[in-house]
DNA sequence: CAACATCGCAACTTTTTGTTGCGATAATGT
DNA sequence: ACATTATCGCAACAAAAAGTTGCGATGTTG
């Protein structure tokens, strides 16, 4: 019964939001009764955070596929896969409440995700895959962002070809030194022609 | 009036969501009776839609600079100014909302902001900062998803040595022909080591 | 099988949401 | 200047949603 409200809680939210969730839809959704709601979570806050806590995204089982490319692509497909679902872009999008409660329950969950990327930086610089000098939390902010701008602000979906190309793109950027090609190389300085 | 009560509206977008837009509290906010609002805008559909076609983000007034990196990180910039007001934060959280009307705004919203960017890009071209086999949808994706990300998401800001820091990475991706160090970049094929 | 806990259900109160009628005020046109 | 028209605020109302309470049914534990 508490899970079948706490997947309701999510799937409302994914719905309606955190402003817009209804106790009694949730209720509905579970196929109960909105008392037995109201007595074991008497705020929405409290429920909301019941429901985060239960699917807090999954920690990602850091793939380890010997290269920083086959890890990296994992760690995207399996944020894709969460967004993908009514539950993980409901958790996403209740995470942006800004009820107090939510927003730190936020930034752990952001934390943990954050860590377990940089495990499989660090993987990939014990390889030597990886330079020393390259702004790790960068790297992730640049592939993560353009991920979750698609999916969970813009709503829609990606394939496997455009994860690829993202990748690419990026390593392209990170594992090479810094322009050197003056004729296509934009200047840092003096502006203006 | 009509002014006060839009502005009031993004204002209650940012603050509760579309979800959780309550008209009274539009009217309480804009200084002004319920009676009014309800009058003018029946529904809260067409309240949202009137505030967001008012505060629409303005399209960036292409900033040329005369270089690429230049007019990027402008456009970055404007981006950055909108998104942390209460109004631009509003109006993106707002366009999220998967009503069909707005949904249909939060298209034609983001095509204008992309052709925007586009102009850039193809000046740039002439200009032969930027090759032609350059993936230009995905370069904008690269750019603009990790800071609405981090602002829209995650409701932090950022610095503009964030924004250099970003342009530079996804400019030393783009303008430098495909990983050509085969001790460092990793193997196209062949997962598994 | 007795004690306890949990749930559903219906009736209820409270709060929020939306509507209507009317008087005050100000803008508009002749 | 004066009648007409439009707009707003206000209070009173109606309707809907949110939240509460008491109780009987069912099921669980020891």
């Amino acid at each position: 019964m508490v899970g079948a409200v706490l997947e309701a809680t999510v799937e409302e939210l994914a719905r309606v939001g955190f402003g817009g969730l209804s106790t009694e839809a949730v209720a509905t959704r579970a196929g109960v009764n909105k008392t037995t709601v109201y007595r074991r979570w008497p705020t929405r806050g409290e429920l909301v955070r019941a429901a985060l806590l239960e699917f807090q995204a999954r920690v990602f089982e850091d793939a380890d596929t010997g290269t920083l490319r086959g890890d990296l692509l994992e760690l995207l497909r399996g944020v894709r896969v969460q967004l993908g679902t009514a539950r993980g872009r409901g958790v996403t999008l209740a995470l942006m409440a800004d009820d107090p409660h939510v927003r730190q329950l936020a930034r752990s969950t952001r934390r943990v995700a954050v860590e377990s990327s940089l495990t499989v930086l660090d993987r990939a610089a014990r390889r030597g895959e990886l330079p020393d000098d390259v702004d790790r939390a960068l790297l992730l902010d640049v592939l993560f962002g353009p991920l979750e701008q698609k999916m969970v602000i813009e709503g829609l979906t990606v394939d496997d070809a455009w994860l690829e190309r993202l990748v690419d793109l990026v390593l392209r950027a990170v594992l090479q030194p810094a322009v050197t090609n003056p004729a296509r190389a934009a200047p840092k300085r003096r502006a203006r022609s």
